[in-house]
RNA sequence: GGCCCGGUGGCUCAGCUGGUUAGAGCGCCGCCCUGUCACGGCGGAGGUCGUGGGUUCGAACCCCAUCCGGGUCGCCA
């Protein structure tokens, strides 16, 4: 039977008892949870938030009622217990806060019993995710995540903090806006008012944030729900939460400055760590050619290097086919890998067809001075030697080429010096290298839709220097787009935006858009332009990747309360889930039959 | 949509080359225990081996299909 904690008040969190209190009446509350019961003596780890403290029960200290409810205590029972804070007379418990002392219960009360938990309530649980996804209330009372979800409210709260004294305001921004086809697909909610037509949810707020820069209020921030409606990964959620800002009359550099702060502030208050101010800053040209990623991992080395130029004339005709097309042959050097046996290899070149590899040459140099490569009977010694040369590469270490268009020579090389970083060990959680990516291609070619998208959005402001070859080739134009880089995860990307109306409607034919449809789709935007909009620009974080990375989690699903699964359903309450016909009817949409035709 | 990994008492796992009655640890239940904290002792219950089909004298194990979860490629302006 539950009792009421009526004429009780909670005087202390569990681990907020400590020695100064000892001698003093407490009343703690929480969950149970453990029970060793020694016969006449009871001991009870009682929990709650902050982490564990020990109740003795005796019934010479609590009563004969008391004490046999103390001897019904099981797993999860929420329990009120009054009593004095007494120094441990037996051993001090090294691993616990409040192992030095415990509450010699005066009275007990059973505020609700519990059933047995499908799984054991514990820290580094080794339950099945799914199991655990299915009762994630039971999960958010595991300490671990307990810990990550104070740690992001403390990340939250440091940011307005910071943000507020910067100048930013906090305004919110709608979440039933009007679809917009470009980039991520959006979810959509269908109008009952308004049948056949549908508002979306946000991806970002990023069209009403530019609306507040053209209204005046200068620094703008919110910690925004976005939408997409694309495949999950491990740091990838259907909804997911930006910390987003908007500056006015300012350029990229101001931007990175107060960010530069705000990140800094972070992690030397949560964590103690001094990030150096002023966090490195790459192009994204350099970026690509250095480490074959728009976001490289700067914990190690192990770049790229192009020996287009040494193999031209050699007799391979994988990397001369491979340049012949305009692509490019380029090696890392894998140091102190040279011994790597043939299937462990294989599996790289496995792992490299996966990003669009065709193959993978290598050439590992033996400790005697020797080589083997894959290609050497198509190389004379010489040509052997002026590769290795170029790659740097010394007896012990393994030289891995891909040759191919550009694009998939990065990619491979990319993610493949990656891999070998996982596999040798070197990506350690603690170690936090942050870096800017600037100058991004304003534009990408889609081969699939034939034509350029942008590469970060439409209202991205294009480098004046570059802005001349929009006609003549639109590929080259670099556009005033910065992303923040922590150990190989995108944090947060931001631009410039376009203010100009004259450079907007360039970009909008540039990327295939007619005015019409550019009007039907942005024309709220264009229109504001009309009436004196300021120079702007912003950025936006994924906070969710922040806290992961600084709590040193391996998926965001571990600083989210309530995370969806894989196929974007969510396992407790097995949303999205069937509505009633009358629902659908009242949306406008039609009901349609089993099997029956689409 | 592709590829890879996993699914066996409540939990975590073992189960060989197909062969008696599918095991272990933890948890759970009962009894005992006045200094435990991974408490201890004695006893006990608990399993459609994800699901469906097939091969076989015989399937947790092999084959096919399918469901669920994870990772990843595509996708993610």
């Amino acid at each position: 039977m539950a009792e009421s904690m009526r004429g009780l008040k909670r005087s202390h969190r569990c681990t907020e008892v400590s020695t100064a209190d000892i001698g003093r009446e407490v009343t703690v509350m929480g969950w149970v949870q453990k029970s060793r019961n020694k016969g006449g003596i009871i001991f009870v780890d009682l929990r709650d938030r902050t982490g564990i403290l020990q109740i003795i029960f005796e019934e010479n200290d609590c009563g004969a009622e008391s004490f046999s409810k103390a001897e019904k205590l099981r797993s999860e029972f929420v329990i009120a217990v009054t009593g004095r804070v007494e120094a441990r007379s037996g051993a001090v418990n090294e691993n616990l806060a409040t192992g030095a002392i415990e509450v010699r219960a005066a009275s007990l009360r059973i505020l609700s019993e519990s059933e047995t938990p499908p799984f054991p309530i514990e820290e580094n649980s080794r339950t099945k995710e799914e199991l655990r996804l299915k009762y994630r209330y039971l999960d958010l009372r595991r300490p671990d995540l307990q810990r990550n979800l104070m740690f992001r409210s403390r990340i939250a709260i440091l940011t307005r903090q910071f943000l507020a004294e910067e100048g930013f305001l906090e305004i919110e921004t709608p979440t039933l806006i009007k679809s917009t086809p470009e980039g991520a697909r959006d979810y959509l909610v269908p109008s009952r008012v308004h049948p056949g037509s549908f508002y979306a949810l946000p991806q970002s707020p990023q069209l009403f944030k530019q609306l507040l820069m053209c209204s005046g209020y200068d620094r703008y921030f919110q910690i925004a729900r976005c939408y997409r409606d694309e495949d999950l990964r491990a740091d990838r959620q259907p909804e997911f939460t930006q910390i987003d800002m908007e500056l006015s009359f300012v350029d990229v550099d101001d931007v990175i400055d107060v960010n530069e702060r705000l990140l800094h502030k972070l992690f030397q208050e949560l964590l103690g760590v001094e990030i150096p101010l002023p966090i490195p800053r790459m192009t994204w040209k350099e970026a690509m050619n250095r480490f074959g990623s728009d976001k490289p991992d700067m914990r190690f080395g192990m770049e790229l290097k192009d020996v287009s130029d040494v193999v031209r004339d050699c007799g391979f005709g994988v990397f001369t086919g491979a340049l012949e097309n305009g692509g490019s042959v380029r090696g890392i050097n894998a140091k102190g890998q040279g011994a790597m046996p043939r299937k462990q290899i294989d599996r790289l070149v496995d792992y490299a067809k996966d990003f669009g590899a065709k193959g993978l040459a290598y050439l590992s140099i033996h400790e005697d001075g020797t080589y083997k490569a894959s290609f050497s009977k198509f190389m004379t010694e010489e040509q052997l030697k002026a590769l290795a040369d170029a790659m740097e590469g010394e007896p012990g270490d393994l030289l891995l080429f891909a040759a191919d268009k550009n694009k998939v020579v990065w990619d491979v090389l990319g993610n493949l010096r990656l891999e070998l970083a996982r596999q040798q060990g070197l990506l350690k959680k603690d170690d936090f290298k942050f870096l800017w990516v600037t100058e991004f291609p304003l534009l990408e070619y889609s081969e699939e839709e034939n034509r350029y998208v942008a590469m970060h959005h439409p209202f991205t402001m294009p480098m004046e220097e570059d802005w001349h070859l929009i006609d003549t080739d639109p590929g080259a134009v670099r556009a005033k787009a910065y992303d923040i880089v922590l150990n190989g995860t995108e944090l947060g990307g931001g631009s410039v935006r376009i203010h100009q109306s004259d450079i907007q409607s360039k970009m909008f034919e540039v990327l295939g858009f007619t005015p019409e449809r550019a009007k039907e789709q942005f024309g709220f935007l264009l229109e504001a332009f009309k009436y004196g909009v300021p120079p702007h620009a912003g950025l936006a974080y994924g906070m969710d990747r922040v806290a992961m990375l600084m709590v040193g989690a391996d998926s965001i699903r571990d600083v989210i309360a309530f995370p969806k699964v894989k196929d974007a359903s969510c396992l407790m309450t097995e949303a999205p889930g069937p509505v009633e016909e009358k629902q659908l009817k009242e949306l406008g949409i039609q009901v349609r039959e089993e099997g029956a035709e689409p």
